[in-house]
DNA sequence: TTCGCTTTGGGAAAAAAAGCACAATGCTAC
DNA sequence: GTAGCATTGTGCTTTTTTTCCCAAAGCGAA
């Protein structure tokens, strides 16, 4: 079952992903049982979170045995939604726009870009990958359009928030977010933020 | 006073670096006094939220004024220990890690890639910014003589694990894993994971 | 100076998250 | 069939994290 009645934390969500990458790198190693205690071992969260995690969205395991992981892996995906691949629109065509838009593990996971836009007329017309670079001003038309739920923001952080605002007017719902600068945005919308230097200068705390 | 005696619990050191990025954009907007109440606004947390993770380094703000904006800046930098600027090795010589080359972001924040290695023999050799790429087998040895303690891993996640040792047996202390996989280290060596995927897949859960 | 407004720092309370421990159950070997 | 071992799901406890709240203190106006 993949409708708990009572509301989820959000820090058990944050989770799932990493259980779900995993099972998948499991099965890709021709296995096809597991245990809370193996997983635990793998990723570095106690088993007892694990099965209590799992247990927000219904039983999947057996006792004894554990998890079938093919069963365990497509129910995860259900419950994530990434069952089905997400179209996204992604925003900014520099380094790190071709960086992502080259990438191809998104489509495995649940997720294609569709379309690049640039504000720079140096860019746009441009190919990156298989798409051509569209102009800014086409975003959040194109957007409505194809509805599109998420954007990714590849631009420097002082064009971010207007961005931002483009791919929420343009009706998407959820934002990943490479710009280093917080997003203000409304609260129905998402926004998951990528900081490597943030995360570099919690790590030299402790050195 | 930056040297607490009770050990602060990392979820605070891990909103220390969002803080610290909320004041040197204050700074560059020519402000001079900020609140918990203002820095809660601009950041989504709470005040008191705020208020006590920076009570446990210390006093740093005036009551009925606030906190004064380059000094609370400085002791985050010194808390954090990103006053001076650190030295990284980048392994991988893909899409990322070219933007992450070119990435002109770190070193106003604390850090400086030094070197980028490479297993191709076709990116061996080759020019990214201003650094050649170098083999791989010369990673190890030039971590341990330049003292480098922080490694970034952009290569293929079936590369990941190796490269880890790799910069472990070099000296790094502190890992920054691009690589969509967990990696196992010893409980000294901090890692910090980033995986776009996972954030994008616990938003689409709630779409 | 005094009044009124503002804001911090931190003790105490509340809420959230994690861990413990075990009954229930399944599998395998004999 | 039964003994022995493994593993889940979950109620309860403990720990961690967040929030509440207010005394103390700074500032500016009159």
């Amino acid at each position: 079952m993949s409708h708990p009645t009572h509301p989820v934390p959000a820090i058990v969500i944050g989770r799932l992903p990493l259980y779900l990458r995993a099972l998948t790198q499991l099965v890709a190693e021709g296995r096809h049982v597991t245990s809370s205690q193996e997983l635990s071992e793998k990723l570095g969260f106690s088993s007892a979170q694990i099965r209590k995690d799992l247990s927000y969205f219904g039983e999947f395991g057996k006792q004894g045995t554990g998890y079938e992981i093919e069963f365990l892996e497509q129910s995860l995906k259900e419950i994530l939604q990434v069952h089905h691949v997400w179209d996204m629109a992604l925003v900014g065509a520099g380094d790190l726009g071709r960086a992502l838009a080259n990438y191809n593990g998104f489509e495995a996971r649940g997720f294609r870009i569709t379309a690049i836009f640039d504000s720079d007329p140096e860019k746009i017309g441009t190919t990156i990958g298989n798409w051509n670079v569209l102009p800014m001003e086409t975003l959040c038309e194109f957007v409505r359009e194809k509805k599109i739920a998420l954007g990714i923001i590849a631009v420097p952080a002082n064009a971010a928030q207007q961005v931002a605002d483009e791919l929420i007017k343009g009706g998407v719902r959820a934002i990943l977010n490479y710009a280093p600068t917080t997003l203000s945005v409304p609260p129905k919308i998402k926004v998951f933020h990528i900081d490597p230097v943030a995360g570099l200068q919690s790590m030299t705390y402790y050195l």
